[in-house]
DNA sequence: GACCAGGCACATC
DNA sequence: GATGTGCATGGT
């Protein structure tokens, strides 16, 4: 399984280089990006985190501190506004009263506690829980998303039903715990479903892969 | 105009 | 425990 993980990175990364995943600008950006990005494409996403930045929004006090009116406008091109006006502040209220609205503070939690921390906040499951250990804290988990299901189930890795925290034990138990290795991976395979999922849902011509076209370079 | 996107909480069986 | 539903905008 590990060789089979390690060529699907290689082609990827053989395809797509260095990804830098995740975009934004520092640990709290990201955190909240982790937030708004639920079930919502990451152009929609970006332009509520812009209107955040011109708002003056993007701490953790001023998200409070605003009224409810102010930040679902700021929200609202990220779709779900209302729900998402909710579940930012839920983090928000979290950092503030536990670690001084630092998420340097934050991040020195030891993995399995602040992992458990973060999913008893109401609007954080278990994607956007590790998307922030891993992208925002630099905790070495493994982020599991929609597109990693699918690629792997695609190419037959996985049955297309395994739940998170069974596909989650897969990567971590043949990767090393390796933070850099983690978000490159995700990257890539984020990079990956954009290109491929919806553009090209099926192969035809292609037996070993039925995600991708025949002589691509991703062919695993 | 239909369909979908990097989820999550909650209700119901 | 599995399954269904609401939440909402913007791109294809």
């Amino acid at each position: 399984m590990r060789e089979r993980l390690l060529a699907l990175f290689d082609h990827m990364a053989a395809h797509y280089g260095h990804t830098g995943w995740w975009p934004g600008d520092g640990p709290f950006e990201i955190a909240i990006g982790a937030i708004l990005t639920q079930n919502t494409a990451w152009t929609n996403v970006e332009r509520a985190i812009a209107n955040l930045k011109t708002a003056g929004l993007l701490c953790p006090e001023a998200m409070l501190a605003c009224s409810t009116g102010e930040l679902e406008e700021v929200l609202r091109p990220s779709g779900y506004f209302r729900v998402k006006t909710d579940r930012v502040r839920n983090f928000c209220r979290r950092l503030v009263d536990g670690y001084d609205g630092r998420m340097e503070e934050l991040a020195r939690r030891p993995l399995g506690e602040l992992r458990r921390e973060l999913l008893g906040i109401k609007g954080v499951g278990p994607e956007t829980a590790d998307d922030i250990l891993l992208y925002a804290c630099g905790k070495p988990v493994f982020v599991v998303d929609a597109y990693t299901r699918r690629i792997l189930a695609r190419h037959g890795v996985v049955d297309p039903a395994i739940g998170y925290e069974p596909l989650r034990a897969l990567f971590e138990e043949n990767l090393e715990a390796d933070v850099d290795l983690f978000k490159e991976f995700h990257g890539l395979i984020v990079w990956t479903g954009k290109d491929f999922c919806r553009k090209r849902p099926r192969c035809e011509s292609c037996p070993l892969c039925p995600l991708l076209a025949e002589g691509q370079p991703l062919h695993v």
